[in-house]
RNA sequence: GCACCCGUAGCUCAGUUGGAUAGAGCAUCUGACUUCGAAUCAGAGGGUCGCAAGUUCGAGUCUUGCCGGGUGCACCA
């Protein structure tokens, strides 16, 4: 029996007593793991709520303590459940037969050693899960990674829960910031398309294009200030980036193609980026296509269909269509009210969302058109599709029709997702607005050290701040590539003075691998609503409470299990399996677990198998944070198994205790490569 | 002005739907490599959980009010 499955049954034991007992209904059953293994394995802090509703029911009052010993007395019958403590005030403590369940945990173990994953569940719903979502004029920032190593795990979470999840990378290709390094092609560096692309031909491979766009776009921001970052803008500039963007959303014109250029090559520099962390899309939808195929056409019409939007006659909103929004406490007209379409007709960004979000759950009677994009080799099979305004013949998937999105957009946006959210709830009610999920982080900002270090020079208030935002328009910011670059390099010289043996090759893939681990860790170490002040030593580190770290533990135990029979796992699982029918050597496990050590052993075990419960946490509370905590707790409990002298594996004279140690060794470690891969981070064979 | 987020050890942060003695990492100090790999481990010091009321058997967690910091509230995207 699975622990979770142990902890169902005791929760709904609870219930049952309660119910007959002492009349009282509880919808849930609060169990939590004690602080202590001491204090057992599964508590229930459930008297005291016992006691109230006994006493607002019948008026009787009731001591907890004496509900606790009620109810204790049944959970003593039920099976695995060796003893069941009332401590405290009212606290039910149950200790699980440890035994029984560590043999039992070896039997399953054994029978299913090559299952490694779950399989969706056939009748499972689609979930659409939107992440990355970079403009595509420059080259990508830490604060781009965060989004795409919050997405990304959230995807993996999904599936490790057995979801089936669709990966979308929305491409924003006509907006302002596209036609921004259009301008600054064409107006501050008087290039034509060709011109253009014998640039990017030129460029070296590590600082590409989208390293040139980095510097060309703060340096448009400069010419609209007539070339001082203090200037005043000048509006005949300006007036060149709206004539740019008229064009590129007209189509077919010189200034059209050259942004498809850009917007297209960046997209393949940030899909390069994005592979060397492991992250993958299977669908790139693009504004121009939300444009040119009139998605806005029929989600206007719903929208007023469905009166969700109106169209106002008088006052300052005076022939724009807006969603009406709750004023609150306000006296005034309207306050809240969210312009869809302004006066001129032309829609806004809030309006455009909201028809993408409608055919993400497929309630548009439209569709893209898709096309192949270009393939990475790092991607090896897997095919990512970008959006077309032509219709093609190919075997493109379907895309969207989901029944959850997760929209993975930073808090700033906050308002923006709620007005989407309740559009969409307005024009299909019944889906309303829990399909629409906003996995809101709060941004990535630089903390004064690492500006200084990025050469900017600050000012005394500024030093006094906690954080300084970060800036595409100034060119501020921690190019992705970049820091991935430096973590390599760190990682190279760590690797490389442990393992002078190992083939450059290896060792190059073995930096990149811990590099790539030290930055997800990094990015997920966080809760998504704390703000991260980037820190260049705090991000390079590879100790403490890291992504190495975790993968240190791993390696450790690939280490011992290397000096063992490559079947040692298996014969240990068996022998663990035969004490099942065989009461004595029972009593010798028994007799290993139920002492200080023992416990040590069984914390780590059932430590190990709460993976499961974690993602599932993860999936709940939308946090792919826990999910890192664990990992690291388990590393560390792992740690301290190894450097446990009583742990000595391959010095351990009595075979039933080695093989005890054995399979708490291979099961911590199976479940922590499971925890790793989980965040995205794999582990090398040595490091 | 309104809405949302944050305030926990010197620093950076965790803290599951309210539960037992508030935890990590970094930094500081002390110890452990002839050791299944020291990217490690064992230990020490370090706290009015911003302040004040309230609800509760029980509050870092919930409510209210203050204080301090951040973000968002455009016919921008």
């Amino acid at each position: 029996m699975k622990l979770i499955e142990l902890q169902t049954s005791l929760r709904e034991r609870v219930a049952q007593t309660a119910q007959g007992k002492f009349g009282v209904a509880l919808d849930s059953v609060t169990a939590e793991t004690p602080p202590r293994t001491e204090l057992g394995d599964l508590a229930f802090p459930v008297a005291f709520d016992l006691a109230r509703r006994v006493k607002q029911a019948t008026g009787e009052k009731k001591n907890p303590r004496a509900i606790a010993d009620e109810l204790a007395g049944d959970l003593r019958l039920m099976p695995n459940v060796a003893r069941v403590e009332v401590a405290g005030a009212g606290y039910i403590n149950v200790f699980y037969d440890r035994t029984k369940l560590l043999i039992e945990a070896a039997i399953g173990e054994s029978a299913s050693a090559s299952q490694t994953h779950i399989a969706p569940h056939a009748s499972s719903k689609k979930s659409i899960i939107e992440h990355t979502n970079i403009n595509p004029n420059k080259a990508a920032h830490i604060g781009h990674l965060r989004n795409a190593v919050l997405g990304d795990t959230f995807v993996r979470l999904l599936q490790a829960a057995g979801e089936t999840v669709e990966v979308q990378n929305y491409i924003d290709n006509t907006g302002v910031q596209v036609a921004d390094v259009v301008v600054g092609f064409m107006h501050v560096e008087n290039m034509t398309l060709d011109d253009v692309k014998r640039v990017d031909a030129s460029l070296p491979s590590d600082k590409g294009f989208d390293y040139y766009c980095w510097d060309l776009y703060a340096r448009v921001g400069l010419y609209y200030r007539g070339g001082t970052s203090d200037g005043a803008e000048m509006p005949e500039r300006l007036a060149l980036r709206a004539q740019a963007l008229h064009d590129i959303e007209a189509g077919d014109n010189p200034t059209a193609k050259l942004a498809d250029y850009v917007a297209t090559r960046i997209v393949e520099q940030h899909l390069k980026t994005m592979a060397r962390l492991g992250i993958k899309y299977d669908v790139l939808p693009r504004e121009s296509e939300i444009l040119h195929l009139k998605f806005w056409d029929s989600a206007f019409e719903r929208l007023k269909a469905s009166g969700a939007v109106r169209l106002e006659s008088e006052g300052r909103h005076a022939g724009c269509w807006v969603m009406p929004l709750e004023a609150h406490a306000s006296t005034d007209e309207h306050e809240a009210d969210k312009i869809i379409v302004r006066s001129n007709g032309t829609v806004t960004y809030a309006g455009k969302d909201i028809a993408y979000q409608l055919w993400k759950l497929g309630q548009l009677d439209k569709d893209f058109y898709y096309r192949p994009f270009f393939n990475l080799q790092e991607n090896d099979n897997h095919q990512v599709w970008m959006t077309t305004s032509e219709p093609t013949v190919n075997d493109a998937p379907r895309f969207g029709n989901g029944a959850t999105i997760y929209n993975v957009i930073d808090s700033r946006q906050s308002y923006t997702q709620d007005v989407v959210k309740r559009g969409v709830a307005a024009v299909a009610p019944e889906i309303g607005e829990a399909a629409s999920v906003h996995l809101s982080y709060e941004m990535v900002a630089l903390s004064p050290a690492a500006c200084e270090e990025l050469g900017l020079k600050l000012s005394d208030a500024d030093k006094a701040r906690p954080y300084i935002e970060m800036s595409g328009r100034k060119g501020l910011g921690v190019k992705a590539d970049d820091l991935i670059d430096r973590l390599e390099a760190g990682a190279y010289s760590e690797t490389s003075s442990r393992n002078p043996e190992t083939p450059e090759a290896e060792r190059r893939h073995t930096a990149h691998t811990v590099a790539i681990g030290a930055l997800r860790y990094f990015l997920l170490k966080w809760t998504r609503n704390s703000v991260i002040a980037f820190d260049f030593t705090e991000a390079l580190s590879l100790k403490g409470e890291t992504g190495p770290y975790c993968q240190y533990a791993v390696i450790r135990a690939n280490s011992l299990f290397r000096k063992l029979d490559p079947d040692a796992i298996q014969r240990a699982q068996v022998l663990l399996g035969q004490a099942n029918d065989d009461d004595a050597l029972k009593g010798k496990f028994a007799s290993f677990i139920n002492n200080e050590n023992g416990t040590d052993l069984w914390t780590l075990w059932s430590l190990a198998a709460r993976l499961d419960e974690v993602i599932g946490i993860c999936v709940r509370t939308h946090e792919p944070t826990h999910l890192a905590k664990y990992a690291f707790e388990l590393a560390q409990g792992f740690n301290a198994f190894y450097d446990n002298k009583q742990n000595r594996v391959l010095e351990e004279p009595d075979e039933a205790r080695r093989a005890l140690l054995i399979t708490v060794a291979a099961y911590t470690r199976a479940q922590l490569t499971r925890a790793l891969a989980t965040l995205g981070i794999d582990v090398p064979a040595r490091m």
